[in-house]
DNA sequence: GTTCCACAGGAACAGAAGGTCA
DNA sequence: TGACCTTCTGTTCCTGTGGAAC
């Protein structure tokens, strides 16, 4: 026997909870996915497609209400020999301009040997060789940008659709498929782009906590031997998605994390107390995940804002955190940035949900500004922070002056 | 109803880095 | 090798905001 030996005790089929399986049906999903099967109507029937923007909050279905749609719409329009239908599937997340969404199509399009860089072109130079890559392509090409909002700017969405009328296209026919998160961005987007864009919207609403059960219920019944689920296990799972803006991914997540907990446990069973720790343990990593994204100067920024919590003076307003970050940044040895930049690193740790901001006004007393908390557990933060902290030479073990109870004192004298 | 306050945040810009191409 | 390209991180300047004070 090696190394590694096939356990079989928890799971029949772990994929069964992963984002990219696809179930025979979509539970709660009916009036949705028959107007978007009506909007992909005329592929079948060899017209122009249509382009088609969804949009809902995480984990609503949408991407998997496209994937599950897509798969038929090939499937049938192979029937037709005088349909030639090419889906193309891009996560935009990662990608924020036209330029980078044009390169990666690009390549997609093109063979592994022939690849182009993803900068050093002039945005004209990769249109054109977008323009040559789809047209060589021909017959119907679908688009689906995933993510969309996450492009800045809107050129490619403005491009892509009127390729043909602008005649960069000579035999190809484009549809693109936009999938957002974000309500305000089709409200920002600029009207021309919109006009095309958006020629058919279909919003995908929050699933409640009973479609969340099925939709578990349908997934768990894949997934897990018979048995192995404790009672309750399911709708805890739906209760956490559903207080988490409906979101079935998240409650999916949550189901196979407590599985795998369950297998390295070598336990027969899955209980709500897995559940917990289970989330505990996403938590930690989505805290990890957020913070290894910032700058140097954002793990400061957070880092100042953990020890004022830890000296129980949060919340604080942005001016009070700024010496404390400054203090840091010169105890680092680099130049401690402007209150401006300061304030967007704020913003975007309050956004990752990391640390949270209430807006004061005092009016003509003292105006409008912000108070900063501490939103997540300070230890999971400063687990995930201690690297740079150490690299910058702050102290060697922040995790051992919180369990301190430190204070600035001890961070002065650390250091 | 108007003024005032502090600061949030948008916009324009700079400069370095990493790329292509002739 | 140098001109030219985009991206990323940062700075500077400015406008907008909303509620208390007048």
């Amino acid at each position: 026997m090696g190394i590694f030996e096939r356990d079989t005790e928890i799971y029949l089929d772990r994929d069964a909870l992963r984002e990219d399986y696809q179930p025979e049906n979509l539970v709660g999903r009916d009036t949705e996915l028959d107007r978007y099967k009506a909007a992909l109507q005329p592929v079948i029937n060899g017209e122009q497609p249509n382009n088609i923007f969804l949009y809902g909050k995480t984990g609503v279905g949408k991407t998997a209400g496209t994937r599950y749609l897509i798969d038929h719409l090939k499937a049938d329009a192979a029937q037709y020999e005088d349909i030639d239908l090419t889906v193309e599937m891009l996560n935009c997340d990662g990608l924020s301009s036209s330029y980078q969404i044009a390169t990666r199509l690009v390549n997609e399009f093109r063979n592994e040997t022939n690849q182009i860089s993803t900068t050093g072109y002039p945005r004209a130079t990769v249109y054109d060789m977008l323009w040559t890559e789809l047209d060589s392509c021909g017959g119907t090409i679908y688009i689906v940008l995933d993510e969309v909002d996450h492009i800045q700017d809107d050129s490619i969405l403005y491009q892509l659709p009127r390729a043909r009328a602008n005649e960069n296209l000579s035999s190809a026919k484009i549809g693109i498929i936009g999938i957002s998160n974000d309500f305000s961005f089709r409200d920002n987007l600029s009207p021309k782009v919109k006009s095309s864009l958006c020629e058919e919207e279909i919003q995908f609403p929050a699933y409640d906590a009973n479609e969340l059960i099925k939709i578990l219920e349908q997934r768990a019944e894949v997934a897990f031997h018979e048995g192995v689920l404790e009672d309750g296990v399911i709708e805890l799972c739906a209760a956490y998605g559903a207080k988490d803006a409906g979101d079935a991914r998240q409650s999916l997540d949550l189901l196979m994390k407590a599985g795998d907990l369950a297998r390295d446990k070598e336990t027969d069973t899955i209980s709500d107390d897995l559940v917990r720790e289970a989330r505990d343990v996403l938590e930690r990593g989505r805290i990890r995940e957020g913070i290894s994204g910032l700058t140097q100067h954002g793990h400061l920024v957070v880092y100042a804002l953990v020890t004022l919590d830890q000296e129980g003076k949060t919340p604080v307003r942005t001016r009070d955190i700024r010496p404390r970050y400054t203090n840091f940044a010169e105890k680092a040895g680099i130049d401690p940035l402007v209150p401006r930049r300061m304030r967007d690193h704020l913003g975007e740790l309050s956004m990752l949900g990391i640390i949270s901001a209430i807006e004061r006004n005092e009016g003509r007393r003292g105006g409008t500004y912000r108070e900063y908390s501490v939103e997540m557990d300070p230890k999971m933060i400063l687990s995930a922070l201690e690297d740079t902290v150490d690299d910058v030479g702050i102290h060697t073990s922040v995790a051992d002056l919180i369990d301190r109870d430190v204070t600035l004192s001890d961070f002065e004298s650390a250091s």
